[in-house]
DNA sequence: AGCACGCCGACT
DNA sequence: GTCGGCGTGCTC
């Protein structure tokens, strides 16, 4: 399957990365250029970034048509890659240049071929031998046919580089350029992987026969914590690279990807390639070129390395499959799981969803029978899956501004006596989620949002979690200027951090949140040193919930198990028993058994009673139950659709008449609800009002969504934006 | 997205 | 008169 190739003067059509509906007409450049050749146009008095994505449609002024100015420096796009993006656009109703602008996030993807000089042994002899030159010679011997940089070899041979210079003159060393984008080293898949259990090697053994057929599917890999999921999964990863196909692992979390490159490592003898928003332009551009010339084997990254330019994908592994980050929701909104399908399927490639919790959409596909469903159940090792409980806060005499039930402190005591470690949960970063006057009632807001405002003590500053706008606590009040009766409401890690001190003054205490490390490594180092017992209380957010392996960690307890459980988000029963679970999991890994210690106000609520039963097939039945009455995903279809603009006036007008005027959506059965202010009214100084649109599952949404906006006329300044599938309903 | 063009109000 | 506000339209 050759791609089509166009010769000089030729009449192509370019997609552009500039927001026009559709291709433009270009001739082909000097020496021709092959579809799906990235490009440079020009374009008005500009050059953009472009993709030769066919035939020239003609209908322009024959004379006004100019040249392409150059092909650029990298593999053509291939067609399963625009194939999928045609696709990816239609389903999420994205323009198809910003669904270029995804594929084409290569730092200096315009740049030449960037060359770099590098050294090794000459054919002549040294004029006369010194001390120095004698090492560069035996650094070069010794290595024999690697070539290094002028820094390395200077610094390597102990010499400074006019040494080296030196010997390049007569020819004792010779210096070449070579392209500044080095393949990564070679993965071994033929090293000997994790030795398996016998059920682990059954999973392992489905999951290679499935990348061995080199076809399209999908597989549901479900394992609790501890199963040794990410093992058997990398065994698939080792048959798609025998395949001499390349593989992608998607984490939801940077923080995690450090532990899995070393994983990688341990299992292939090298490291793969990353690709996320920590790593180096160089890094990335070195990514995405090698991954488009096949030299990268495997890629480890966050959701946009779907959008790499892969040559023969033969796998996607989306770990953590039900985990909200995999959606993007700021410029082209997409979620990574659902298109790494449309990918693998395009690519003929296997997609491995991987969860102990998985989303109940992807249980939902297995019931339909669209993805195979695989169990690892059986944990590594003697560790069992903790006990679980609830602590019935009714019961308990708790003072104002105290978080830790009597029962959970007696409980973290003995853990603490008995050498082992505690982790106490809760789902709020800063100190306090609210600050209230408490002369005059008022909440102290963000200026520029209508979020409120949450108090950062470590930082001494109110932040708002929607903008990231940041400001001192204020002395008096802004509403009634009374003066010291400003007050924190509620808890957040940082004020847990305080009880826990008063309470456990000789432990050992220890926070895990995002905000409170500025890189991706500090937080990795504090997540080692606590795994080896550096602390005797972990306090932490959402992020103990993602993967980590505590060994010493035998008491979990979750300050406010009914966090989320209330609330219109169709989600949310969902989310607080993934959570749940996966927290219940962090404890008793190792070789201790672990418990959970949940405190709630509603023993009784039915997601809690399915926790702690451990009943998790009863909890998917009872909640599919409800969405399919309810008609709403996964059983049901909905979008959402959110206006803003600096001028109230113009959203709520324009949301009343697109509420009026959907008529292209009646004729799909499809209801609007709205317009409502969205949950968050005001971001950035721009107003926003949601709609959102229902359909039936079979429905064509997407072209009664596109038919109905097209209605409309928006006043400059004013933006919609489509989200198909939502996933916060805040 | 940029950038030019063009049509209205305030000004040296 | 003309400077400059930004709404409208075009880019092969």
């Amino acid at each position: 399957m050759t791609d089509q190739f166009f010769d000089e003067g030729a009449l192509v059509a370019v997609l552009t990365t500039q927001p026009l509906d559709r291709a433009l007409d270009y001739r082909a450049p000097e020496g021709g250029c092959h579809l799906g050749a990235f490009v440079e146009v020009p374009l008005g008095p500009r050059k953009v970034l472009g993709v030769v994505w066919g035939n020239g449609e003609g209908g322009y002024d024959l004379a006004k048509v100019r040249s392409i100015i150059r092909v650029l420096d990298a593999a053509p796009m291939r067609e399963d890659m625009r194939n999928f993006l045609i696709r990816a656009a239609d389903y999420t109703v994205t323009p198809m240049p910003a669904m270029l602008r995804l594929a084409t996030r290569a730092p200096g993807l315009g740049d030449a071929v960037s060359m770099r000089k590098v050294y090794r042994l000459g054919h002549n002899e040294p004029d006369r031998m010194t001390d120095a030159r004698t090492r560069v010679i035996a650094v070069l011997e010794e290595y024999g046919d690697l070539a290094f940089t002028l820094g390395e070899l200077s610094e390597m041979a102990g010499v400074s580089t006019s040494v080296i210079k030196g010997l390049v003159k007569q020819g004792a060393v010779s210096e070449e350029d070579t392209p500044r984008d080095l393949p990564y080293p070679r993965l071994d898949p033929n090293l000997p992987g994790h030795e398996l259990t016998q059920a682990q090697a059954d999973v392992a053994d489905a999951l290679k026969a499935a990348v061995a057929s080199g076809e399209y599917g999908s597989t549901l890999l479900k394992g609790v914590t501890g199963s040794g999921k990410t093992e058997v999964y990398l065994e698939a990863v080792a048959e798609c690279l025998q395949q001499g196909r390349q593989a992608l692992v998607l984490l939801p979390e940077i923080a995690l990807t450090a532990e899995f490159l070393t994983r990688v490592e341990k299992r292939f003898g090298a490291k793969p390639a990353e690709w996320h928003s920590g790593v180096t332009m160089t890094e990335r551009r070195r990514c995405w070129k090698m991954v488009g010339q096949g030299g990268a084997q495997l890629v480890v990254g966050a959701r946009s390395a779907l959008f790499l330019p892969y040559r023969d994908l033969g796998l996607i592994v989306v770990d953590e499959e039900h985990d909200t980050s995999y959606k993007q929701e700021e410029g082209a909104l997409y979620n990574a799981r659902d298109m790494s399908v449309l990918r693998a399927h395009f690519a003929s490639a296997q997609v491995v969803l991987a969860s102990a919790t998985p989303s109940l959409e992807s249980w939902a596909n297995v019931e339909a029978g669209k993805y195979q469903r695989l169990d690892l159940e059986a944990r590594f090792g003697p560790a069992v899956m903790p006990e679980m409980r609830a602590i019935d806060m009714r019961d308990e005499s708790l003072p104002s501004n105290r978080w830790i039930s009597p029962t959970l402190q007696r409980a973290v005591s003995k853990r603490i006596e008995a050498g082992e470690q505690a982790l106490l949960f809760i789902n709020r970063r800063g100190y306090a989620p609210v600050t209230i006057c408490r002369a005059c009632g008022h909440q102290i807001g963000c200026d520029h949002c209508d979020a409120r405002m949450v108090e950062h003590r470590f930082q001494k500053r109110l932040v708002c979690h929607q903008c990231g706008e940041t400001k001192p606590v204020p002395e008096k009040c802004p509403s009634c200027e009374a003066v010291d009766k400003l007050a924190p409401v509620g808890p957040g890690v940082e004020r847990l951090a305080e009880e826990v001190a008063a309470q456990f003054p000789d432990a050992r205490v220890a926070v895990l949140s995002s905000d409170l490390y500025g890189s991706a490594r500090a937080l990795k180092e504090q997540i080692q040193s606590i795994a080896e017992g550096g602390a005797d209380i972990i306090i932490g957010t959402q992020l103990v919930a993602k993967g980590h392996n505590f060994p010493l960690l035998t008491l979990v307890g979750v300050i406010d198990a009914d966090l989320g459980l209330q609330g219109s988000d169709l989600r949310a029963a969902e989310r607080t028993f993934q959570l749940m679970r996966q927290v219940a999991g962090r404890a008793g890994r190792a070789e201790k058994p672990g418990v959970a210690l949940l405190q709630t106000f509603q023993p009784d609520h039915p997601v809690i009673r399915a926790i702690l039963s451990g009943d998790e097939e009863g909890f998917w039945k009872a909640e599919a139950a409800e969405r399919k009455a309810a008609g709403v995903p996964p059983y049901g279809r909905m979008a959402g659709v959110v206006l803003s603009s600096p001028n109230v006036q113009d959203v709520f007008d324009l949301g009343a008449e697109m509420a009026r005027m959907d008529a292209p959506l009646r004729r799909i059965g499809a209801q609007v609800f709205g317009p409502a202010p969205a949950p968050i009214a005001r971001v950035r100084g721009r107003h926003r009002v949601r709609l959102l649109v229902k359909a039936d599952k079979g429905a064509p949404l997407q072209a009664a969504l596109r038919e109905w906006v097209a209605q409309f006329k928006l006043p400059t300044n004013l933006r919609l934006q489509l989200d198909i599938d939502p996933q916060s309903f805040y």
